[in-house]
DNA sequence: CGATATCAATCATCAGACGTTTGATCCAAC
DNA sequence: GTTGGATCAAACGTCTGATGATTGATATCG
């Protein structure tokens, strides 16, 4: 395994954490083996010993790697990581945001989602229906292909996500900004027109206002079935570009 | 606001992140707020400035903290915290078990996990349905009070959430892993007897066997309702003693 | 009064040393 | 020959003191 960098690193400690991490998640580094030690890497990575042992310490953060002394560092398996970590999402669907990983995605969000805003409908306050109404006004006034519009996007989620007042609920919030963020350029090249977008919004915005957390759930699940296969499409597109 | 320590550090710097983190989850430091610097936190846990800085590293990975040159580390606001973070869950379900944490919880494995069990019941493969099985077959022939019920108890749900071969679904597994093992004792003082529980973790199972996604789905939820309802009296017995 | 330059507080990084843990090895006793 | 323990060394863990980098606050000058 050739160790030297390719990609110059940015924060010394970060930069080396991710280019370690975005390996890690990518396949490139089976869980299992193990990592050269700390002073090697530290020399490749052109940064102080302590400083690579700092960024082997945020991937232990994350459950990617495991250390200990004689033994090395080692990967960790999959199902130890901490896959709902902003980072490990950049970096994995920054490496490869293939039809598995979009599957799993969406499967979830179609779990979690259309039960929160059923949830949000029951009990959200006059505050939280606000937010809801106001992220879904700019996502209806701005350019669909306009960062504002994907902000709108994601602040649409969140907001319901977070309305729910259900802490457990609410940390699926990151993982949607992280997606819808990260999959910008993929889901609006796929869909240029974006016609179905803002009324299926606002078919679950409407249905929350009105209380109706059946409405709001099956609004929300239409939402969804549209999205992913603008999703894959977007996937099947960058694929075959690869 | 005091910052000597009661508890004696354990690890160096886990110890103190987890006295500090403690104090956060708790509300004893409200986010906004300014912890003092390295050097003084350094000194009042007697450790190195080195691992002081290390143990907030720690927390500032898990979104408890920010740190910046000149402006100190403050506290980030609950909403960017890890909630399904291990350590996150442990400082708080140690602290404050509160009834709100569980309805929240509760609610969260009632929109998750019997959607999951269907999935399974959909989908499993030979092994799963043989690792499931097997965890209950533990559960079912060991005493309610002991640690091997626990533990089978844990491997049941665990079992199911991984299998549905979801990487977001099973990254609610150690969150699940984390509350029974800590609420255990909690749990058992509540109901002693426990006859319901081997019952409604067969039907779950042998719904999923049968490929009963339905039947799967409600067993879960029959299974969750007493689950929860085990555990609010729990909870209202420790405030009680409290 | 306002814009800019300076300052200083605090975190960030470095370098070198020493401590601690633990797998591996070797040797002795049975 | 096997087993058990003592020793060794490789790797991570921690400490110390110094230096660098960043940025809020302040003072100064136009």
């Amino acid at each position: 395994m050739d160790w030297r960098e390719g990609e110059s690193g940015t924060l010394r400690p970060a930069g080396a954490a991710a280019a370690l991490g975005r390996r890690i998640v990518s396949g490139n580094l089976i869980p299992g083996s193990t990592l050269p030690r700390l002073e090697q890497l530290a020399e490749q990575f052109s940064i102080s010993r302590l400083s690579m042992r700092e960024a082997i310490k945020l991937l232990s953060a994350k459950g990617l790697v495991s250390s200990a002394p004689r033994r090395g560092t080692i990967v960790r398996p999959r199902s130890e990581w901490s896959r709902l970590d902003h980072d490990v999402l950049v970096w994995q669907i920054s490496e490869q945001p293939n039809a598995a990983f979009v599957r799993s995605l969406f499967e979830a969000r179609v779990i979690i989602e259309p039960e929160s805003a059923a949830l949000v409908a029951i009990r959200a306050t006059e505050e939280v229906i606000a937010e809801i109404e106001r992220a879904f006004q700019s996502m209806a006034t701005t350019d669909p292909r306009s960062p504002e519009s994907i902000e709108a996007d994601v602040a649409f989620h969140q907001a319901i996500l977070n309305g729910t007042g259900n802490e457990f609920l609410a940390a699926f919030a990151p993982v949607i900004g992280t997606w819808l963020t990260k999959a910008f350029r993929v889901q609006r090249i796929a869909e240029p027109a974006q016609e179905h977008f803002v009324p299926q919004h606002r078919a679950v915005f409407e249905a929350i206002k009105r209380g109706d957390a059946e409405g709001a759930r099956l609004a929300f699940r239409i939402l969804l079935t549209r999205s992913e296969a603008d999703a894959m499409s977007g996937v099947r597109i960058m694929d075959e570009g690869a």
